[in-house]
RNA sequence: GCCCCCAUCGUCUAGCGGCCUAGGACACCGGCCUUUCAAGCCGGCAGCACGGAUUCGAAUUCCGUUGGGGGCACCA
């Protein structure tokens, strides 16, 4: 088959949810597994709640993912526009369509009638329906009602009997027309309902596979019967179980991260959050953790998703980003640490933002959002700065599940040394700290040549010769060096602060120790 | 209230009538390793929601119940 075409229709209320997000990657994988298109189309028919900026944000996401699309804005094809609000003329052609063929009918009843209708059958614990009591109005009286400037809607008639459809990964569904009722579909403003602008699109762009959320589902059987009044071919369906929190409820900002800007900004890596994403609701075993977008389009197969709910689980994804974090080459990871802490503000302000960062990723990640809301310029690393870090990344790559875990690892490098009280109290009970400091700077000194290796067979001589026990003199010069008790390793830290930075740094120590 | 979807460890899942005293992964607990913290390796805890039915045999099929979710708009 090449002939799929597939749709994302993202609403521009607000940035891209992640549950948009895994809706937009499996249409994006199941186009290009297909070799068919994928169409984005924005679904603006609510302007009040649509705004240009919301638009950029969800394409930059999008990208940022690595999905593109074959038509949509910015790339213009046979099946535009691509925006629901300059589509209204071919709304407009369609409703006459199914007006001419006897489909739609006015209806007068003002909304609170409606509300009345409803309200009483609620009273009745009935299940609401429009009673359709304008469709048996004769034609005069619409005639005579529309002539008086009544204001009306539209609404479809639905015929009698079931409409049924299959779901690529889930059982068929049955429905009882009787149970949906005549629904308008144009508003008395002239404004088109979504049913029917779905259903319009989706036929005028030729779309063969519908992807999207299961909270369609109780929408597809209307949308069916307007296929079916407009004689067109029913697509697919393949509706996606939603995602939610590790509380059962859809996912929102209470469960930390809604969108992935604040996944990126607390150190997850783009491309792990879309693995995951992907795998959530499959199996997969450890290997997929580092599949590219080529892979998944290649090898992952979204039909066997599973119909059932998908909980977030943060947990889960920061493992995977530590695993991915650990097979990344040197200077990859080098890169793109730059980059995260560049974003962070860390170059602007190492001591604040690890200030920020010790509360946790989380936190860091809420900082950062403010500040790029206020569109504030991160500032750019130095040479030294850009070169230390990637001195540093080796280092604490077996440390690390997310970028932001460096700032209270090492964050030290960047700044002068500080002991705060429990540290200072940590030092002074430590067993010969200021002989262990004042030896080991001394040695660092002349130590030759500047080496891990030297530098390990220097540390490694003293408890010996200080007639210490080992665990007291790497706790010293810990602290001595950095001021904390958890650091990359100890030889490789002392090497890459440098001779006179790492024999200033223990030296400094030492006096206070001593 | 009505309609629809979903239902295996806390979480993501394997399982598609016998291979299941239910397998894997995260998390958790313990051990090993070790200069800290991790990572890594090894081990442990923990589940077929319930009740019927079909069958020689059911996690697997059917029917109820329960639970969770979604929908019932002149929202998308």
């Amino acid at each position: 088959m090449t002939d799929a075409v597939v749709r994302f229709a993202p609403s521009p209320t607000g940035y891209l949810h992640l549950g948009s997000a895994r809706t937009g990657l499996y249409n994006y994988i199941y186009a290009r597994q297909h070799g068919g298109t994928l169409i984005l189309r924005i679904e603006d028919t609510d302007p009040s709640r649509s705004t240009d900026e919301a638009i950029a944000q969800i394409l930059s996401s999008l990208k940022e993912m690595g999905i593109d699309w074959d038509e949509g804005p910015g790339v213009p094809g046979p099946h535009g526009p691509y925006r629901q609000t300059e589509r209204a003329d071919i709304y407009r052609e369609y409703v006459d369509r199914l007006l001419a063929s006897g489909h739609l009918y006015p209806c007068f009843c003002t909304a609170e009638e409606l509300e009345a209708e409803r309200q009483a059958a609620q009273a009745e614990k009935r299940n609401w329906v429009y009673s359709g009591k304008c469709r048996r109005l004769g034609a005069d009286e619409v005639e005579r009602r529309r002539a008086a400037g009544e204001p009306r809607t539209l609404r479809f008639k639905v015929p009698p009997g079931k409409t049924v459809f299959d779901d690529m990964i889930r059982e068929p569904v049955e429905v009882d027309n009787d149970l949906i009722g005549d629904f308008i579909v144009q508003r008395s403003d002239g404004t088109i309902v979504y049913n029917l602008a779905v259903v319009v699109d989706d036929v005028t762009m030729d779309v063969t596979h519908v992807i999207r959320g299961d909270d369609h589902i109780s929408n597809t059987p209307k949308q069916i019967l307007i296929y079916e009044a407009l004689g067109a071919p029913v697509p697919k369906f393949l509706h996606m179980p939603l995602l939610f929190g590790t509380d059962r409820k859809k996912l929102s900002k209470r469960h930390g991260a809604t969108k992935l800007e604040q996944l990126t900004a607390q150190g997850l890596l783009v491309e792990v959050v879309r693995s995951y994403l992907c795998f959530l609701s499959t199996e997969f075993d450890e290997s997929m953790i580092t599949w590219t977008l080529e892979d998944l389009t290649r090898d992952f197969d979204v039909e066997r998703l599973s119909p059932s709910p998908s909980i977030f689980d943060p947990d889960k994804l920061r493992w995977m980003n530590g695993r991915f974090i650990r097979q990344m080459g040197d200077e990859k990871l080098g890169e793109r640490l730059v980059a995260y802490l560049t974003r962070v503000g860390f170059y602007g302000d190492p001591a604040a933002v690890e200030k920020a960062a010790a509360e946790g990723p989380q936190a860091l990640a809420a900082a950062v959002e403010s500040a790029e809301t206020a569109h504030q310029p991160a500032t750019a690393p130095t040479a030294e700065q850009a070169k230390l870090t990637k001195v540093v990344a080796p280092l604490v790559r077996e440390k690390v599940d997310v970028l932001a875990d460096f700032i209270p690892m090492a964050g030290f490098f960047f700044r002068p040394l500080a002991f705060t009280d429990e540290a200072r109290q940590r030092l002074a009970g430590t067993d010969g700290a200021a002989a262990t400091l004042a030896r080991a700077a001394a040695g660092l000194r002349a130590v030759e040549p500047w080496s891990v290796e030297s530098i390990e067979a220097l540390v490694r001589g003293l408890p010996a010769r200080l007639e210490l026990k080992p665990k007291a003199v790497f706790a010293a010069l810990r602290l001595g060096m950095s001021g904390q008790s958890v650091t990359p390793g100890l030889f490789e830290s002392l090497w890459a602060l440098g001779r006179d930075e790492a024999a200033a740094r223990l030296e400094q120590a030492a006096t206070l120790a001593g």
